[in-house]
DNA sequence: TCATATTATGAATTACTATTCATGTTTAAA
DNA sequence: TTTAAACATGAATAGTAATTCATAATATGA
């Protein structure tokens, strides 16, 4: 399947371009990818059916494209929080907690990311596999210097994404509610992950 | 939308219906709601494309049936595990250990019953609320008794369901390795809910 | 064995959506 | 101010899939 998108090389190409990406991520988050058909993209954006194909020439490039922002931002903002840390496993916990911050705070990538499971099973496996590989590079050494118990890392691995993915599930229930304590949540999970739920 | 099941009244029609429900789970699990087209179910059930609607109107209907089946079986698994324990915290253990469990040996109803998400959002409320609310029940007293540590219980209810999330997760991309050591994942995973990941 | 209810068929119809393309407009550089 | 490239339009086309329905087979029980 044609899988290129047409990048624009002007200052109104790159509006539309963008204008079509903002709109979809809305979409997809409010309705699930395939619900969202293409007329609904063109209808929200304001613009013409053939408008799309300009672009993109599918709604599953339109998606990819759309993932792999999500992949690069969220990797950024990692690395940008893990940097004001001093210490190996300082950097660690700041990372897991930047991490389950960011499922917070953006529970649209959340949801779109985790779509990938029923769009295209290859996606999601590239997708968290990759997470999971990064997570055990940073954790064995943790382990090694006596910091964790020694556990599988790769069970833990697959725990924090769980917990993010928790953490999304929580926020898309609470839409509309109270949301102002996103702070002490995200403490009260670290101190979970921490120290455990039962008391020996 | 028209919503009702026909049950069937013979006992050739409750094999046709069974079949229809089997093929589905299978089809559904494989390639997703939105990818199986009734062609799909009536084809690999070797029936007619007009038998589908002799028992359902439309997918979705067919769809609310299955996961409804799946909650029945969880719940009843759960209930059954735990009626053979003693004692109201290590009922409690046991009840999270079976869900993980469940989640462990049955992928395809984890995998379908998340994607009710993406199907209806309602649906996916009613069926993950349900399961906090449930968890929290239980969670509590053992807090007052000092079994476990003052964390909110809401937030362990999501943080199990997450948990065993992941276990899906990691069912899923594992599938066709090695899947021997059941019981020691499950072990595992038990042992990190209880002490945390890291050492203070 | 007859009459009726139930179950089954699959071609035809209907509904929906993706995608194309002939045409027109805007932009920017020469 | 020209003009070629880029961008935009939306009606028309093409393809896919859901659903119906006239017809037929089968089972039940009186």
């Amino acid at each position: 399947m044609e899988n290129n998108i047409k990048i624009p090389k002007t200052r109104n190409g790159r509006a539309t371009f963008n204008l079509i990406v903002d709109t979809t991520i809305d979409l997809f988050y409010k309705k699930g990818y395939f619900k969202t058909k293409i007329k609904d993209i063109t209808d929200s954006a304001g613009i013409a059916a053939g408008t799309f194909y300009l672009y993109f020439p599918n709604k599953l490039s339109l998606y990819k494209y759309i993932l792999m922002q999500f992949q690069h931002d969220i990797r950024r903002t990692i690395a940008e929080s893990v940097s004001n840390v001093k210490g190996r496993f300082e950097k660690e916990k700041e990372g897991i907690k930047t991490f389950i911050q960011y499922s917070l705070d953006n529970p649209h990538a959340y949801n779109i990311i985790w779509e990938s499971l029923y769009i295209d099973k290859k996606l999601f496996i590239d997708y968290y596999d990759g997470f999971a590989k990064r997570y055990e590079r940073g954790l064995n050494p943790s382990i090694k210097d006596g910091e964790m118990h020694d556990v599988d890392t790769e069970l833990v691995s697959y725990i924090l994404m769980g917990v993010a993915n928790f953490i999304g599930l929580k926020v898309l229930l609470d839409l509309g509610k109270n949301n102002d304590d996103i702070d002490e949540v995200v403490e009260q999970v670290m101190s979970i992950i921490k120290t455990g739920i039962f008391k020996d």
